[in-house]
RNA sequence: UGCCCGAUGGUGUAAUGGCAGCACAGGUGACUUUGACUCACCUAGUCAUGGUUCGAAUCCAUGUCGGGCAGCCA
């Protein structure tokens, strides 16, 4: 399948939903809305949210806007906000960038009336403004802590209503009075005191009276609820903590779900999707949003089973531990699964959309085999890469009838899946470099390659037959002699000839050297999460360093150029540490290998 | 022993009361100047028990198993 007859259009009972929503035009416009934490980089799990959030977005004619979610200063960093912003980007590109919400620079939410009740709204932006490449207008993404102050209002709200308290329970008491899930929790002493003391003790938690922790604001809802969230959860918290988008305005900050609902609000979110393990948390989304009594339609949340992938970690603090440990070079190591890791490898976006649509969206907690993340590699790799030929592990071949400069030109084909398939000229020599496992002194049943006295074809060009083997004094093969038979070259009298096996090949005068680094999966296990340490099961051969034999045509090679080195596998260019003249490689996938099994 | 969610081949999913289908993986063969790609064929499934119904993967009941929830993380 090429790369343009992807499937059709997914189905999923979430987008089921949509579709009936549409029908029913309960919203002007479906937005949705991509909220990652700036606490990491994003990885392969994020991109089954995105992949939905954005996916039913176009699918709608719709809107997904990228907001920072970002409300506990300690942990988030401007390097995560612009680490996935880049991300988010590159795997939408071309397929879901017209759906982008992002904002002008610095935009907050704009006050109205709506229905004779006071209202904010930081409303969809014209993207087709931002799109312009002539634009003049910055932009970025959104930001949970832009609604700060609108947060702030509506927590007045909240205590004037009788629905919010000031509480001084330290967190430990908070912990032991809220009870646990089948055991009711007690009331805090604090529960009832008058809205003015209230009102006096949150203005002073802001104006940074009390240390961190002393106070906190809670919702007033019910200690004795089954459901644990809904024991008078905390709203705000005291962090005397600089934070990367608000500076040093606050000191008391909101906490996720009462800060997550309302900015949902704000931005006119009409599907909030997150993972299953928020469920419980749906209660208290609707009951924030329903103490307020807001003039606009309420946004509404809808749960999904996260992607959990073979072989791999998805997990924010285990990758940031394997960064940390130094297991791996950084977020970006090809053989993370992160976003970036995955794109260094050479792994396109268009690939990981293709991937995550086959893996569907359900509430069933699953674990997807790695092997269907590598076959949608494989598919769109087998369609869009160039086909070269390298030698990964060299050995040394003579043609002894071919003269010490002779140089017979033989035409290569750049990409047999085309239509109109290109080819480009590489000269066969005297010596040239094969594949050492392409040889067997004493092949094993159905070897098709080359053994003592064999024939096999050198690709592109012609028949040989192996005739001595070269030994060193410690009896290591050093070189193996053939004679070649020209005549079977494409456009020759003897091109027909068929032999069983068919090996790539360099040629040792015009060939060039390069580093090729090989990766393997980075776990030994098919669950290392379940682990209980899961750097115990480090794959200790997930890299591999070789000095290649590449083609002449590899040594202008670029960044973001993908290529299938003929029989071994796909292969592009490293975009952090290729130099010019001095490119190095990584392997992104090995070809499926039948004979191997 | 509280509340919530779930269970379809080895894996991931579809079937929304009417023929259990698709993809991956695995196997066999064809093709092949990539042991790739492509093509053909094969293997293999409704958690259990009862009920409703002409008819149940689907609805109901009970049970079993798995997952989530007791951060001033998200």
């Amino acid at each position: 399948m090429s790369s343009d007859s992807v499937p059709t259009e997914p189905s999923d009972f979430i987008r089921d939903l949509v579709a009936r929503h549409v029908t029913e035009q309960r919203y002007p416009k479906i937005v949705t809305r991509f909220p990652p934490e700036p606490n990491g980089y994003l990885h392969i799990g994020h991109a089954k949210s995105i992949c939905l959030n954005f996916g039913i977005a176009r699918e709608n004619a719709g809107q997904c806007n990228l907001r920072m979610d970002d409300t506990n200063p300690a942990k988030e960093e401007v390097e995560y906000v612009e680490s996935i912003t880049t991300d988010v980007q590159w795997l939408i590109a071309g397929w879901a960038d017209h759906c982008l919400g992002l904002k002008p620079k610095g935009a907050t939410p704009a006050a109205q009336t709506v229905n004779g009740q006071p209202d904010f709204h930081l409303a969809p932006a014209d993207q087709s403004k931002f799109q312009n490449p002539n634009s003049k207008i910055a932009v970025e993404p959104f930001f949970a802590s832009d609604y700060f102050d609108q947060l702030h209002g509506y927590a007045l709200t909240l205590i004037e209503r009788g629905l919010a308290y000031v509480c001084d329970l330290s967190p430990k008491e908070t912990d032991e009075y809220r009870g646990a899930p089948d055991r009711p929790g007690r009331d805090s002493p604090y529960r009832h005191r008058p809205v003015a003391e209230n009102l006096d003790l949150f203005a002073r938690m802001r104006a940074g009276e009390f240390p961190d922790g002393a106070r906190s604001l809670r919702a007033k809802i019910d200690m004795a609820s089954p459901n644990v969230w809904l024991r008078d959860p905390l709203l705000y918290r005291i962090r005397h903590t600089a934070h990367h988008h608000t500076g040093d305005v606050w000191c008391t900050y909101p906490l996720y779900d009462y800060a997550h609902c309302l900015s949902d609000y704000l931005e006119g979110i009409t599907h909030s999707i997150c993972t299953l393990e928020f469920v419980d948390h749906r209660a208290l989304y609707d009951w924030i949003l329903g103490a307020l009594d807001l003039p606009r339609p309420l946004p509404h949340q809808y749960e999904f089973a996260k992607l959990n992938l073979g072989y791999t970690i998805v997990s924010k603090r285990r990758l940031l531990q394997l960064v940390q440990e130094k297991i791996v070079t950084g977020w970006d190591d090809p053989r993370m699964p992160t976003l970036s890791g995955l794109r260094r490898r050479g792994v396109p976006a268009a690939a990981l959309r293709r991937f995550v649509t086959g893996v569907g969206v359900t509430k069933f907690d699953s674990l997807t085999d790695v092997a269907v993340l590598e076959h949608a590699i494989r598919e769109e790799l087998n369609a869009a890469a160039q086909r070269r030929l390298a030698v990964l592990r060299p050995l040394r071949l003579v043609l002894t009838n071919l003269a010490p400069g002779e140089k017979v030109e033989c035409a290569a084909t750049n990409d047999p899946q085309s239509e109109l398939p290109t080819t480009r000229q590489i000269a066969l020599t005297r010596e040239v470099w094969i594949e050492s496992e392409d040889f067997a002194e004493v092949p094993p049943p159905k070897f098709f390659r080359l053994k003592p006295g064999g024939e096999v074809r050198l690709k592109y060009a012609c028949i040989i037959k192996c005739d001595e083997m070269v030994k060193d004094a410690a009896g290591h093969l050093v070189e193996l002699r053939c004679t070649a038979d020209l005549t079977t070259r494409h456009g020759q009298p003897n091109a027909d000839k068929k032999v069983k096996g068919t090996i790539h090949w360099v040629s040792a005068i015009e060939g060039v050297e390069a580093e090729v680094r090989l990766y393997d999966r980075l776990f030994t296990v098919p669950e290392p999460a379940a682990e209980e340490d899961f750097l115990k099961v480090v794959n200790p051969k997930s890299l591999e360093v070789v000095t290649a034999k590449l083609e002449p045509a590899l040594a202008a090679a670029r960044p973001g150029e993908l290529f299938q080195f003929e029989r071994l596998g796909y292969f592009t260019p490293d975009a952090k540490e290729s130099a010019a003249g001095r490119v190095v490689f990584n392997r992104t996938i090995t070809l499926r290998d039948t004979w191997a099994k």
